[in-house]
DNA sequence: ACGCGGACTGTAAACGTTTCCAGGAGGGGT
DNA sequence: ACCCCTCCTGGAAACGTTTACAGTCCGCGT
């Protein structure tokens, strides 16, 4: 109560009120038994002191900080909110905490979080990169703590990995569209040096290739965004007035897609009918509501989270596990026929 | 090279390679002088080893973790989205990582978050809270690091704050309906017992007031979400029926609306003008696009990762200080008169 | 030639824990 | 009454840094 102790108490400031040694008082904080009456003392004084143990010199004697860390290219699209929520809920029931670190896609930036595992004041990473470097594959079989990757990696790479075929997905998508009646399909996609963007534009020419139609020509590239997705699609309407199906490789592409084509006058979905791809929050937003291709982002990052968490204690030496997810289509109004 | 050294690199290791004291290491590797030799074969010995200091061991010697916190409700919600934002760019330019807390406005996870400073692995923290119990200030006045509150306190509180008037910004919102000629003006409100739906509430009998119109019963309350906005409109426009503007106390609960609006064949801004809160960007997704006030988000982030900082730093004992941000309505389609 | 100052170095302590180890106390069985 | 076993305890080491302190070396001025 008096102590003039400077700073916080410590174990050292128990130890002294309760007449014992330091030793006792860890083991009776622990929980590793001790005699009743010591364990009386030091809990009362502990409680007195208002004691809480510093997680630094823990971490640093137990080599284990209890954090994790999530790197994904930028918090504003959504589909990265659903999987933080869910790598938040699994790593807070499981005992870590969470760190999250902004690239903004930028390789440099990617590359130093994988990096700062090296430093020990994270125990394991996830990352969702969009593109995958001979650089990053280098740094990844390096890493000094686990990693788990969400997205797809190249054979034979022996990391944890959550992936979903976006692939098939994007076909999905196309083969809906074709369902529905329509022929003139363009697809407005993302960079095409990032893995998502090479897999959806594999998977849209599947999809026609599928129906027995021919859209090399309907294709605009931009950047997975909004605006990016606006400027694409007025491009893509210029030069194809006829335009019936509109495939959006993400939903911030398609939400800008749907302004466009309502600026330049046409009727979702009865001229121009769109699906887009994550199938985020934003889908129930827009009106009209957004089909789109589900990618099961929550999904994902709980998933990738239990795998790191697993990995961190039982799993330490398990071989690495390769989960996937499957895509799913949610139709909504932009496809309503 | 050889070095059959279990584990990472230490400072001893690269000691004993360098033939060197890890004193002298420790200082070559801080910048702190040196003789030429000395440097160069420490150097040589670390690079070649692949050393990264150990941030936990770091941080318990120097009494700094380098990580601050930031606690919010949800981090669905866009508004933290574009806090998180900004207060990780703050946080990162001045060499902090940011942890991230999603207390899902329990109580008992907002003052555990708190607590959590105790441990020493965050220096700092910023919180959101949208109820502010006797408990809190308690909880606030006790914190053993500094903490910054993004939402109003009570008088007198000394606290680093960052705040915006919302209810100012409700009379604006209101202001701004009536100008546009409505004059049966409703209120979309969250949970009356938190601080911004308190806020809110005044501002919109404020706006009303000075418009010389009584809306008393023109309000229902639910939750700051789209679906309980949807849910509470649909009551709103049964005991309404002559509704024709429509004021909600965020954005999400305005999307609700919008959609409860459009299910009940109410056109926007023709039959019902419509105005949202916060300016997040689901305001310009919707259609039609919505009017919002905006309370600064962003910038609320990176003021409060601003003082936070400066306090950990240079301002360790200045004055609490009280910053605002003024609401600024953002009229877009849904109010177009 | 000697001493002095400065630049550099190494030893050791400290940060706050956990845990290994050896020793002590107490109780039960012979 | 003695011994052994169990249970508890305190001392000390360890985790990987930074840093205070004291010592060493060198060159320079006298």
């Amino acid at each position: 109560m008096t102590s003039a102790d400077s700073g916080p108490a410590t174990i050292e400031t128990i130890a002294r009120r309760a007449g014992v040694s330091i030793a006792s008082v860890s083991r009776v904080l622990n929980g590793l038994g001790g005699r009743p009456d010591t364990v009386r003392k030091v809990q009362a004084a502990a409680t007195e002191l208002g004691y809480v143990p510093n997680a630094m010199a823990r971490s640093l004697r137990g080599g284990r900080s209890g954090q994790i860390a999530f790197a994904m290219e930028d918090i504003g699209n959504p589909v990265y909110v659903a999987m933080v929520r869910r790598i938040q809920a699994v790593a807070k029931e499981a005992g870590y905490r969470l760190l999250l670190h902004s690239t903004g896609a930028d390789r440099e930036e990617e590359l130093r979080a994988l990096r700062s595992l090296a430093d020990r004041h994270t125990e394991g990473l996830i990352i969702s990169p969009i593109r995958i470097t001979r650089e990053h594959l280098d740094e990844l079989s390096r890493a000094v703590a686990p990693v788990v990757v969400i997205g797809s990696l190249p054979e034979g790479v022996r990391l944890d990995n959550v992936r979903v075929d976006s692939r098939v997905g994007a076909a999905m998508a196309v083969a809906h569209l074709v369902g529905i009646g329509r022929r003139r399909i363009g697809f407005l996609n993302g960079p095409l040096d990032t893995v998502p963007g090479q897999a959806r534009y594999k998977g849209y020419l599947d999809g026609l290739a599928t129906a027995g139609l021919d859209g090399a020509e309907l294709v605009e590239s931009g950047q997975f965004q909004t605006d990016s997705g606006a400027e694409a699609a007025k491009r893509l309407l210029e030069r194809v007035p006829d335009l019936d199906g509109l495939f959006c490789a993400n939903d911030l592409i398609a939400v800008g897609a749907l302004r466009a084509l309502r600026e330049a006058g046409r009727r979702v979905p009865d001229d121009v009918a769109v699906v887009g791809m994550d199938d985020t929050e934003l889908a129930r937003v827009t009106w009209p509501t957004l089909t789109s291709v589900g990618l099961g982002s929550a999904r994902r990052g709980e998933l990738a989270a239990e795998l790191l968490v697993d990995r961190l204690g039982e799993g330490r030496d398990r071989e690495p596990r390769w989960v996937s997810v499957t895509p799913e289509l949610v139709a909504r109004e932009s496809t309503r026929s």
